[in-house]
DNA sequence: GATGAATGAGCCTTCATTCAT
DNA sequence: TATGAATGAAGGCTCATTCAT
């Protein structure tokens, strides 16, 4: 009769002891991924790596795709939560935007491996390009929600794109986070915070208080 | 890491057919990795779209990573020589910031898949990194040149650090095309160029003449 | 980008070491599959029958499935061939018969196990179902026409459906050959040969001469 | 070749609960094995069939052979019981063939396809194998008992040998059999019995009325 | 120099079976 | 007994590189 249906995706642990094993996995998988990149991400290695059989993987993962994504979920909600400002922290504008732009770099540095790995995997799976564009579709639409807030309150320039200009600016974070973390060029982190969140501010046209942006 | 092991290298081709054999592998190298990414970057496929057959390959490159070598130099070499096109557009400071970020934008989008694939080449060789980081650094002393004119002209925000400015712009503007291109956010190059430029602007606290920045 | 071409298949070799590779490969996984069975057919197994390495074998196939393929139509093409009575051989229609009969018989002793083969790949394999029902298809054409010249010249049945009963008879003539060759029923194969053409000859009424079948 | 390693073969069950989780396995397993052949039969899909959870499997049977053997034992069952079935339906020779041939087509359509399933187990049981040919026999006997009485009162063609005819016939119901529910040759079942019949009593030269076959 | 066949380590995945709970 | 997690040998396939012609 022929096979035809689809392989069927591992189903969820039930006991603990399951859960914890896929735990393991995911865990081994981001410190794999983050010591000896994707072309060492192996389930072998990552099976290896969690001190649990080889074939156990596939226990819990159709693929080694499969886990990559569950690492990224994972990081990405980390970091995610990392950079989220309390709402809180200050009711200044300028203040969110340095603190925000503080953790970010922080986060990045890191998840940044991780991140750009899916970015490798995704030049050969469409699946992987999902994701990179799932997680990244996060911070773009938080920042173009933060900036459409400031301009309806009119601390903002109104004729910026909101969606277009936080895709902007947010590369502008994870690149300059990137050079400094990945490609090591040698920045002082005081000092790049400042710039990003100046720049960004200015950028928008931020003025929260009469007389613009703080004074130097 | 770098290479080690004692193989003769190719030797350099001699005849004009043999550099016009290893030129268009070169260039179809390129066009592989532009259109079919790292992963399909194969020697195989490399000859084929040169037309030269299977074995070829190896009387001209030690390894792929040889042939990586050779396109990212290649690329490198086009980029610092565009960079040297001085464009007397014009002398209105923003529309040559517009002009010079649409260049931009088109140069990196061939550029940065290529520059990227450094990043994932198995062993990533100090050598070719090292040839990245010197392209990158080209573009950030230019526009910190740049912005150091605009500065002593007090047409731009004079607390900035313009190395450290022109990083994180330069980050963006290399970000986005990455993005757009890479990932295939579909966005609009116009829209794309007029917010990059008008950020940018922005950022520097640009003010060109009475009134400052282009109306809108 | 995306790998989304389907995978070349092997192009057929250009040199006559090339072809005799390949014709190695077809007739060692023909000696594995008589001797091992459809468990035993590996890759790997038929490779080193061949006298070649492992990773020899996808030079020329796809895939296991696709040398199992090409064993086939050889083997296919052999017992077509054989089990054709030469036009010339008698006027007489039984004659034919026991002639098609007997030579079906012995060519099936040879081919049976590679055709079970393919029927037991078949339950995974779609293709398969596919390639046996074109090598069966063959024989029912053949049979059928057969009939339906005799039925014309009124030396047979003339109400029965040709295809229908090529279908039935040659299963008969199959299935004696598996039962005596494969399961080893120990039977004469004279007496075989006999009975089934006789009893080929009497279900499609058969009546050569004045007299119908020949006397016992 | 048979089972000779020393494991603890399951007990069989002794309370209710465990008979019936046993016959749970068997039927599902028949059912697995009919509708997606060998190779998807595995313990865990089986199991799942069953509606018992996965290692419960080895609890009942020593390994997927040894449930194989008791799904084919449990066939056979049925065959010898549905062979005892006296059919009194007709007197009429020919109508009994008829009758006889569709049951026959009806029973094997189901067993056939696990009868066939032995010869393709990794290392075919010879156990199982006789069983197999002991269900072979089982129909070739009635069969070429039935010829002989129809010789005996001269009804049928006296110069066949019952058993090489029988064998011959029922092969001839077998295969098709085979090929219209295996290999799903898209035929009419009517029209199948119709012909089957219609061939076997001229095969066998029934005659059973003045005037011989029934007019068509 | 060019060609295309040959090589084989390495990788991902499957699945029958065992084991701890 | 039942459960579901763990195991690891085995198998198919890829692909960078080498070699004979």
């Amino acid at each position: 009769m022929g096979r035809s249906r689809t392989k069927p995706a591992p189903a969820p642990p039930v006991t603990t002891r399951g859960r914890r094993t896929r735990d393991a996995l995911i865990s081994a998988g981001r410190e794999v991924l983050e010591q000896r990149g994707w072309s060492g991400f192996s389930p072998e290695t990552v099976a290896h790596a969690a001190g649990v059989s080889y074939g156990t993987f596939y226990t819990y993962f159709e693929s080694k795709e499969d886990l990559l994504g569950a690492v990224v979920r994972t990081v990405a909600g980390e970091m995610f939560a990392a950079s989220l400002v309390s709402p809180d922290t200050a009711n200044d504008p300028y203040t969110r935007i340095v603190e925000s732009n503080r953790r970010y770099l922080r986060a990045w540095a890191g998840a940044s491996k991780v991140l750009r790995m899916v970015e490798q995997a995704a030049d050969s799976d469409e699946t992987m390009l999902a994701l990179v564009l799932e997680v990244r579709e996060l911070y773009v639409t938080r920042g173009a929600d933060g900036l459409r807030r400031l301009q309806e309150a009119g601390l903002a320039d109104q004729s910026l794109d909101p969606r277009l200009t936080a895709i902007a600016l947010g590369a502008m974070v994870e690149q300059v986070a990137h050079v400094m973390y990945s490609l090591r060029e040698p920045l002082d982190e005081g000092a790049v915070v400042d710039h990003l969140s100046r720049l960004w501010a200015a950028a928008i046209g931020l003025h929260g208080r009469p007389g613009g942006l703080p004074d130097r």
